[in-house]
DNA sequence: GTCTATAACCGGATAGAC
DNA sequence: GTCTATCCGGTTATAGAC
């Protein structure tokens, strides 16, 4: 039990996934998805094509180890500025810009993100297997910042509220996708007065007035959230 | 001038062409976009693969026309619905309805509507020339069906509704996308619930104590609207 | 200039030997 | 676990027929 913390040394095959995976990355990165061919990252990892299916199913697989990686750059990004706010608007703001900083590198072949994001069959998809690490410790980022905050949210809302907001910030990377204008200053000025709206309604939700509306929604949220489920 | 309404008679190119969609939206429908070759589609209209291409610059530009038609079919299922109905929950009920009943045969490969409504080159994003009719005439039937009803709606947000409910009904189809329940009866649901919600919503809008708020809602669609503008 | 066909290319994916 | 050989389908080049 004492050493079950210490990782086994990696086996030939980890090794050789892993250098399969870092040569996808560094070809997605220079290149772009489309334009990096399988026969490319087999030959930069130094395999056989045969083999590189070997250790990744298909294309889709090596992608979904680079959002993972994208992923993480995001929450290393987010979390020391969460520190330094409290304003709730504060604090989505420094989530969303830690997101848009973390992305731009990869504008150009983005889109690559919701077109997987939408297919049921897709490994990155939210509802699917091996995209729901990804949405989960998303949502748990935007509970940090919830919960970090000097706003008070009603209890109701708030079990709800992560999960909203991911979606929100899916919405606002899918908008970033569509962006051309310089320094995607569209997109900052969309999160920018989002992150207002956001706030002001949220304490909006807590006057008794809206109560019957906001328990409406929170009800709806919660009864349609999956809609794979049966 | 006076007969330049009456059509010329089709060449044999637009004979050849239309036997080429019609193959094609046949087989799409039999077998899945994705199972449905481009050979399979040349021999099923009688013309040779290359010719298939001479007219379809790729396969994309054939699911734009089945699209096209899904999308007239929805016009002609909503609009006599439309005239039997006054509240504005029914009206958007009615629309929304209308839309699910008519893409249910192809809940199978529908994903592909959202891997191409969301890559900025596919000629079916609604930013995209080639997308963007389909999209303006969606946004038309929602201003139907606003101007019909008995709800009184503030002219500001008036002009940006339209636009707004479309936008919500893509999210519906992806919702609907992923539902696996019988009878899409989460979809259903979650269609019932918020239109309810959205005509709540937009009479609370008129309402002078949430005139600042809409405001500003209002101004951010409208400055926000098309993100690929510079 | 409009239309049609054949052959080839390229890249994702698979089969099967070692 | 690794390779080579091959398939399959979207796409393109190109030549020729009407």
């Amino acid at each position: 039990m004492t050493d079950a913390a210490v990782p086994p040394p990696p086996s030939k095959g980890e090794r050789t996934k892993e250098r399969i995976v870092a040569a996808a990355l560094e070809l997605f990165r220079a290149h772009g998805y489309e334009a990096t061919t399988m026969r490319m990252v087999a030959e930069a990892a130094g395999v056989s094509l045969g083999n590189a299916y070997y250790y990744f199913e298909n294309k889709d697989l090596l992608l979904a180890a680079f959002y993972r990686e994208v992923h993480e750059a995001h929450l290393a990004a987010a979390r020391p500025r969460l520190a330094r706010k409290r304003a709730l608007a504060d604090r989505l703001s420094a989530v969303m810009t830690a997101k848009l900083e973390v992305i731009e590198p990869y504008h150009r072949f983005s889109a690559l993100m919701f077109r997987s994001a939408a297919d049921p069959e897709s490994p990155l998809n939210p509802f699917h297997p091996a995209g729901a690490d990804i949405a989960r410790e998303g949502e748990q980022l935007f509970a940090e910042a919830l919960t970090g905050s000097s706003t008070r949210v009603p209890s109701d809302l708030a079990a709800e509220l992560p999960g909203l907001l991911w979606t929100y910030s899916m919405g606002i990377v899918l908008y970033w996708i569509h962006d051309r204008s310089p320094g995607r200053r569209k997109t900052h000025a969309l999160v920018d007065r989002t992150v207002e709206m956001i706030a002001s309604a949220i304490k909006l939700a807590s006057n008794p007035l809206l109560r019957p509306f906001r328990k409406k929604v929170v009800e709806l949220v919660r009864d349609l959230r999956f809609p794979t489920e049966v």
